[in-house]
DNA sequence: GAAATATGTCAACAACACTGACATAAAACG
DNA sequence: CGTTTTATGTCAGTGTTGTTGACATATTTC
């Protein structure tokens, strides 16, 4: 990210009103941001390592949730993941094909398809898995927290210190940048 | 959500290894999924106001970050959004077809295009932005913060309370059960 | 005047979500 | 025991959002 420097032009057709864009500033905007910012990066890790296996976002969401929870069923994982079963069934057939999950038979209910992985299954999210958690690792330890100049907003701060330290650092500088353009056309 | 307690089949084909699936534990690896069910969350909102327009995601974070930053460029969005400029393009363009958003020349560098919010993106821009500080503001203020088990992780604690109030109330709990079910296989 | 920069656009394609419809096996119920 | 419900699988079509590659235009810079 190479963020310039501040600049306007002719002004914004908006004028003050109920929202007045830019402005309304509420205590924790900037989480939202900041939510964004350090879940595209959180993703981008694994991201990268699924593109050599030809897999995808999808593939890699089944992939972690039956390696953390293995027996989980298909009613379970979409409940979880929140997709239709179409949806499921396309990245878990590949998963199953390739040899990274597989399927059981339920002992008390015979209809269910129970899920596990394979070794290959378990090495696979096991990459994913430490790359993820050396992100979030780092981010408990970062040293990073600059504590805001307001008062405390009882977890605002520590909440806002986690999120800007999941940011990959080389971004976080002009993460800040962009965040206090913001803060200062709001103090005008 | 509604998860069922445990169950097993066969069991898995996973041996201990150097992952070793559902093991390997590490302070905050619950904040790897909870990180998703916030995020899914914390997207869900906006995604259902949007709909009714007939606007996606994409929309959003430009529409967004247009009115968070007006005067911005387009190669800063680009830059911020981390996308391709064909796949910003294709909604830029209803956003400015429908007049939510405006182009002015930049007026130090005519080849510059400044994007800024028309009233009617001003007023959308808000309504997201009001959702999604809500739910922002009452995870902040959320007393659902019961401290972990374990010693103090220097700010994992708030971080993972956070995310927690950040998930749709109603789904909490189920979310506390699936991650306690990984919690016991691990201890046994 | 030539080269670099900021933006726009056409075309094709891939990943991942959705809807709707239909099929099968097993469990549950009366 | 037969009907119904549940858990899962699958076919077909569609929409959003991302990608690559190629090319065009206006403006600034050297």
């Amino acid at each position: 990210m190479t963020l310039p420097a501040t600049q306007t032009a002719g002004g914004a057709t908006s004028e003050p009103g109920h929202h007045s864009g830019a402005a309304g500033q509420s205590p924790g905007d900037d989480l939202i941001e900041l939510l964004f910012f350090a879940y595209r990066d959180f993703v981008g890790d694994p991201d990268r390592i699924l593109a050599q296996y030809g897999f995808g976002r999808a593939h890699h969401r089944v992939l972690h949730f039956v390696d953390r929870y293995p027996g989980l069923t298909i009613a379970e994982l979409l409940d979880i993941l929140r997709i239709t079963k179409q949806s499921l069934n396309r990245v878990l057939k590949d998963l199953i094909e390739q040899d990274y999950i597989v399927q059981k038979t339920g002992t008390s209910d015979r209809r269910q398809r129970l899920l596990f992985c394979t070794d290959r299954g378990t090495a696979l999210a096991g990459d994913l898995i430490r790359v993820q958690t050396h992100r979030v690792t780092r981010a408990l330890a970062d040293p990073a927290a600059v504590p805001a100049e307001g008062g405390l907003d009882g977890g605002a701060i520590s909440a806002q210190n986690f999120l800007l330290a999941m940011i990959e650092p080389e971004e976080r500088a002009a993460v800040r940048r962009l965040m206090a353009r913001r803060a200062r056309s709001v103090a005008r």
